[in-house]
DNA sequence: ATCGTATTGTTTTATATGTAACTATTATTA
DNA sequence: TAATAATAGTTACATATAAAACAATACGAT
């Protein structure tokens, strides 16, 4: 009898399946607000990113920004030649280190954030305004204990 | 006093900003899985997701599969015909309308399936094994609600 | 001190994906 | 029913990203 169900047909539903959930509703969220970048900003997602961590940390290295957002080192060394083209940040070597560049928001760039970054948070609000403030805290507690569970394995599976 | 916070040095933390957040993790989720397909099964991301819809629904055409997953008609038609040249699908002319193929999977696509879906559901086990029930169905329901506030912004910034 | 190794960042090359143009078929409408 | 528009899918072209190889610098062990 329960060898019938050897045979039975296998089946997957993506919609009950995490990885697939999460990635689509990600590109989604992802493709609308870079959507909304690149119209007025003329900036991609990776050049976005980059921006923003200059705006929370005060000196960053190529390095650390590929450690922080997962990129690859090419696409944000890539991000930064863009942008140091168009001024809006300044490279400056290490006195400590010949190998690293000393990265800042310039005054085009700041002045590019102080726009950017209120319309870019207005548009999140909008998002989780469908959201408790209880569901809110909860998806980041999630987001959290997903990540952490990821590093888990990564170290178990190595 | 309050004309000093215009001038305020404009920052942003993309640790709390959900668009950066989610697509991290969705990311490293989806690049840890694809890994899995791409070693032991040659999928891209594409064609797994062609033939876990095909395992689910009985007769697709590319068109419902790039409405159901959001992936772009051409990302979905070569994901079809790289499955066809190995013989994992099987495409057939519609008798209602010439444009339409019907897809439907053959018998070694079945076999890889009932191989390959077990695995990855293990692997989604594990990492949602961190969550608990509650936790779990939370974020289904947080994620849906999302997905539903997408399509209202879409709807009324037409 | 020096040789091998690791690290930072760039350039080159390959691959994956998206945009636009195109074909073939069906639906609409005048 | 002829003309136009819409749809499904493919092909050709452009872009974005990743992988591999590379150059320059720093570190570490002996």
């Amino acid at each position: 009898m329960s060898n019938l169900e050897l045979s039975a047909k296998p089946e997957i539903d993506l919609n009950q399946f995490l990885p697939y959930r999460l990635n689509r509703l990600a590109d989604c969220i992802s493709d609308k607000l870079s959507q909304f970048y690149a119209e007025h900003y003329g900036l991609n997602v990776a050049q976005w990113r980059v921006l923003a961590w200059l705006s929370h940390c005060e000196t960053l290295t190529a390095k650390k920004i590929c450690v922080h957002t997962n990129m690859d080192k090419v696409r944000v060394s890539r991000a930064i030649q863009s942008l140091e083209e168009r001024e809006l940040l300044i490279r400056s070597p290490s006195p400590d280190d010949q190998r690293i560049q000393v990265l800042s928001l310039s005054g085009p760039g700041q002045k590019l954030l102080a726009e950017l970054i209120p319309q870019a948070q207005a548009w999140e609000a909008e998002l989780v305004g469908v959201l408790t403030s209880g569901e809110y805290r909860d998806l980041f507690n999630i987001m959290g204990k997903l990540e952490r569970q990821l590093e888990r394995q990564e170290k178990h599976h190595l």
